[in-house]
DNA sequence: GTCGTTGCAAAGCCTTTGCAGGGAA
DNA sequence: TTCCCTGCAAAGGCTTTGCAACGAC
């Protein structure tokens, strides 16, 4: 079914490198330190099947557009800082799902995302 | 400073027409049955003066992308069914953004999207 | 040897930009 | 008459796709 490749391992050592949502630039940029030849489209076609495998998770964050994340972490949410751009990982949740949702309406899931000022920016 | 135009006046009836945020291409196709010439650069141009102008207010959503909808109402959030595509409006917020702000942090601002199943699709 | 995978280039979206003509004030 | 705005086409990002060569099994 699938096949291991050089290619894929190195897209996936990016991500037990470096924990925190990555866009595309940066995974071929620390994966090409493995793989040299580590092509912008290989990397695409990976994130989708790491995606579909339940390994990744791709988010969609307003003002950075598309970064993907490793799968299976505790429920969390993004803080997005407006002044180093960093995207930071909010353990737990204080949003009440239950009491958003319109009458008749069924929740599956939902995102939060803040925007602000991050403490190292702050100082 | 800014001129009146039949084509941004056609863009900000879609609006007051239509009260649901919108992407570019329903408000491209909704404008052109009052200015059958407008362009899609056109349209682009205007929504950003718009949204610098405070009338309008750009959003990302996670599964369709960038939509506009009218500024100034109530601070609210979106529900996005899975199943009809449609962009709902929720009312309130349950969410507590000092709570979930990580010590140290300042948020400015934040935004959320539950997904599921609107009610005439769940019946 | 198979056939999934890769690199490369081309093509597809969406959005922005350059430019000359057109229209509001 | 000014000069902002528009339409058109070209150009820019980002992402996907076609294809021949490659390589895991």
């Amino acid at each position: 079914m699938k096949r291991k490749t050089s290619q894929r391992n190195a897209i996936q050592e990016v991500f037990r490198k470096i924990d925190r949502p990555l866009g595309i630039n940066e995974i071929l940029e620390v994966g090409r330190r493995s793989v040299g030849s580590l092509n912008q489209a290989t990397v695409y076609r990976n994130l989708k099947i790491l995606v579909e495998k339940g390994w990744l998770k791709k988010i969609h964050t307003p003002e950075r557009g598309v970064l993907y994340e490793r799968a299976g972490k505790e429920h969390h949410h993004h803080f997005q800082c407006r002044s180093c751009d960093r995207l930071f990982e909010i353990t737990g949740c204080a949003f009440n799902e239950k009491s958003s949702t319109p009458p008749g309406f069924i929740t599956e899931d939902h995102e939060v995302y803040l925007y602000g000022i991050c403490s190292s920016c702050r100082q």
